[in-house]
DNA sequence: ATTAAACCTATATCTTTAGTAGGTTTAATG
DNA sequence: CATTAAACCTACTAAAGATATAGGTTTAAT
């Protein structure tokens, strides 16, 4: 049950791209470098989320990533499925219908349904604005102390 | 953010249990057979949970394996939590304090709490005994047609 | 032409999951 | 007391998935 670092570090780039002028593209290596995490890794990560349309990429010289649309138009949910394929706990829950046999007489499958639902609805629930908003409260120093 | 077989299995198991006289041992080798298990992978998942004290082993002739308390005691938390170790999803929950060095940086630490929140809120919601129903409604043929 | 960037395909390593094998101990029963 | 049926224990193997890395091609600005 553990979301993967593909997961993490998708929620964590998306968060930094956000605190940039949402007009400039930001390159894969000053992210890399801030995330600490290295640019071929990380570029297997930022692909599939380009391919998704939850971020625009420049090629060549100035180029790099922006976000595709406002952060509060973001949910976390979808950037996790991006990164991650299916947030669905068990697999027989991946598909658009249930394909296995034993649905019929399987008596945990409400209970995996439901968790589905409130996994969903929960990470439905969080924009990527939200997000943006603990980094900036933490990093920028709105502190009295 | 999958459960895995364990889990998955651990609460059939322990729904099947659940079916038969509480008094009773059921052997493991009844068990595998009706769940379509190989015995020894069954064994496997079944030790932990008798460490976890969520079940009752008697050796020798005759003996098995029966629920330690009655049905409506047991969540299914505390199931997938034997079978499987833990629910967090991400590794930075699961000690009582958090020892990630980035914890006081971290702008998704709350979400993975959140997310924690609800996974736990909602197993801890849901009992053995409201599985069990779901299993002889289904079996047990209260239909009409 | 040079440079800096995304983009693409393949490969390697490491960890976890899933499953097997073979034996030891315990307890009931004829 | 021998036999049998069961849990219990330790170690191992195989497959899959997660976590990267390597090396190149294409694109666009200067």
């Amino acid at each position: 049950m553990k979301v993967s670092t593909k997961g993490r570090y998708a929620l964590r780039i998306m968060v930094e791209i956000a605190t940039y002028d949402p007009a400039d593209y930001v390159p894969l290596r000053a992210l890399a470098e801030s995330q600490d995490i290295s640019e071929k890794y990380l570029e297997a990560i930022i692909a599939p989320m380009v391919r998704a349309g939850l971020l625009a990429g420049q090629r060549g010289k100035g180029g790099g990533y922006k976000l595709a649309r406002t952060p509060e138009e973001y949910t976390a949910a979808e950037i996790l499925r991006a990164a991650e394929g299916s947030l669905a706990p068990v697999s027989c829950l991946e598909g658009v219908t249930n394909v296995c046999p034993r649905a019929g007489q399987c008596a945990t499958l409400d209970l995996w349904t439901g968790l589905d639902k409130v996994i969903n609805d929960y990470l439905e629930s969080v924009t990527l604005e939200d997000l943006v908003k603990k980094e900036t409260a933490r990093a920028g120093g709105d502190y009295i102390i």
